[in-house]
DNA sequence: ATTGACTCTCCACTTAGGGGATAAGATAAA
DNA sequence: TTTATCTTATCCCCTAAGTGGAGAGTCAAT
């Protein structure tokens, strides 16, 4: 019979986690003395809490454990372990290939995010405009067109509205993009308007400030950061105008926000 | 002017996190309703987010966020924080492994735990015995020769003493061994008896319930893990006697501990 | 006036124990 | 026997980064 103290040192395991073992019940002093409290511990309960330290090491939680304990399917839980650890080590691998990337390159200038965008329902357009300058008109008379098939159509609440450039190159003149536009329900397609539900999908973003004049340092600087991060592009691009010429008249407060879909390669 | 749910759906942040990081002083909404305390935020604080999430999103604390918002020198904790990911990915991927052995081999029987064993100043004599049985007696005897040189010495509380085998083979006779007992201080050495201090090592460690018949089978079991771990052997194999013929009747209730010192190979 | 949607603050909860305060028991020295 | 030291007991608070919920106030529409 040993005091805590003693059996401490001998299975090298802190007074404070036996006492906190005691009270998860998952390992009893083999008696305890009524009148002071003391626990005392025997040789025979060393190989008991050489199991659970063996476990705790694997990573198991101390609710896992105990169930094991209590006959649960070991090789189950520790299967259910085994996929925890798989993700838990990509997960670190893709904090550290970030960090890296950020070291080598040592620009901190612009922040990239990876977040789930939700499912959308929205009506889109598309088209071919001559020059980036026809953008805004394009929007304005998607706009038009879907109010007047749909006139009691409504946009979600806060906007969430983009451009993605469909042309596999890049282009200066005739540019084929596609204006799309989050509504709160579907509506009644016509030849120019249709309606889509996007499907939820992860993507890397980036917000630009200013005028549109050096978005492209923007989106290079975030495609390179997919390409360096292992994603590869999973759809196409959009181009989501936060705030512009329609609500700021500073084109310093500008704000527009490049969201690349992705998935890992 | 966006109240707190429509920014938290334009940042896709939920409500909670922002409020927290208000109270972290990471992120003050650009207007606050003393009146009905209602926070307002806007646009231009999408980039400030993101920033904060983009550091979030490499696993840097709250703290060093707070910090590196404040001007600290974001490559040293950068830094820091890739060796914290590389301790974590390289403790994940040991605890996989030590996973994946298990669910290969099926063998729960025995249970290896993994710890520090402490630096202890212990006598220690060497010789050769005739046969295992021969133990105890040279045990006996080593006691007897350090009590004659130190007749104050004491022994650890709890115990803790060891037999080394320090042939390169396995052997049946002739065999020379190291019998270790940890004391309270250094004594007188004599021709037969030494003194050392043991440095703190890592060891894996394993309990042998009963006999010392099957002795063997433990030895073998523990080598295999270790061998399977990635870890090779850094010093003598202690057998740790914890009960025996001196204290239990029963040969059942004997308990023997081998300890393998390691290193990551 | 009421309803429903939104927001506020405050509190408890999560893991696996660690730190510390205070009181009582155990043991050895004086 | 008293005292001093060591050990143990219980109790409470603390961790990181939020999440969940209760109860109360705010706002716009009906």
């Amino acid at each position: 019979m040993y005091r805590i103290g003693e059996f401490s040192e001998l299975s090298k395991t802190t007074i404070k986690t036996l006492r906190y073992y005691e009270k998860e019940g998952l390992l009893i002093p083999s008696f305890v003395d009524s009148q002071t409290g003391y626990r005392f511990y025997e040789t025979s309960q060393l190989p008991e809490l050489a199991k659970i330290i063996s476990l705790r090491q694997m990573g198991l939680s101390i609710t896992n454990i105990k169930s094991i304990l209590n006959g649960s399917d070991l090789e189950q839980i520790l299967k259910l372990r085994k996929q925890e650890l798989e993700t838990e080590i990509s997960l670190s691998s893709s904090q550290l290939l970030q960090i890296n990337n950020l070291l080598e390159g040592k620009s901190m200038e612009k922040e990239v995010i990876v977040k789930e965008l939700p499912s959308y329902t929205v009506y889109y357009k598309e088209g071919v405009i001559k020059d980036f300058r026809d953008i805004v008109n394009f929007i304005l008379q998607s706009a038009g067109e879907c109010k007047s098939t749909n006139p009691n159509i409504k946009c979600v609440e806060p906007d969430y509205c983009y451009v993605s450039y469909l042309d596999g190159e890049y282009k200066e003149t005739d540019i084929k993009i596609r204006y799309a536009q989050a509504v709160t329900q579907m509506g009644i397609p016509s030849e120019t308007i249709k309606f889509e539900t996007l499907n939820p999908v992860k993507a890397a973003c980036i917000y630009h400030k200013g005028a549109y004049d050096n978005l492209r340092e923007s989106y290079s600087f975030l495609l390179k950061w997919v390409e360096e991060n292992g994603y590869e592009i999973a759809e196409p691009i959009r181009e989501r105008y936060i705030d512009g010429m329609w609500n700021k008249a500073s084109e310093d407060e500008w704000l527009t926000e490049i969201q690349v879909p992705i998935r890992k390669k």
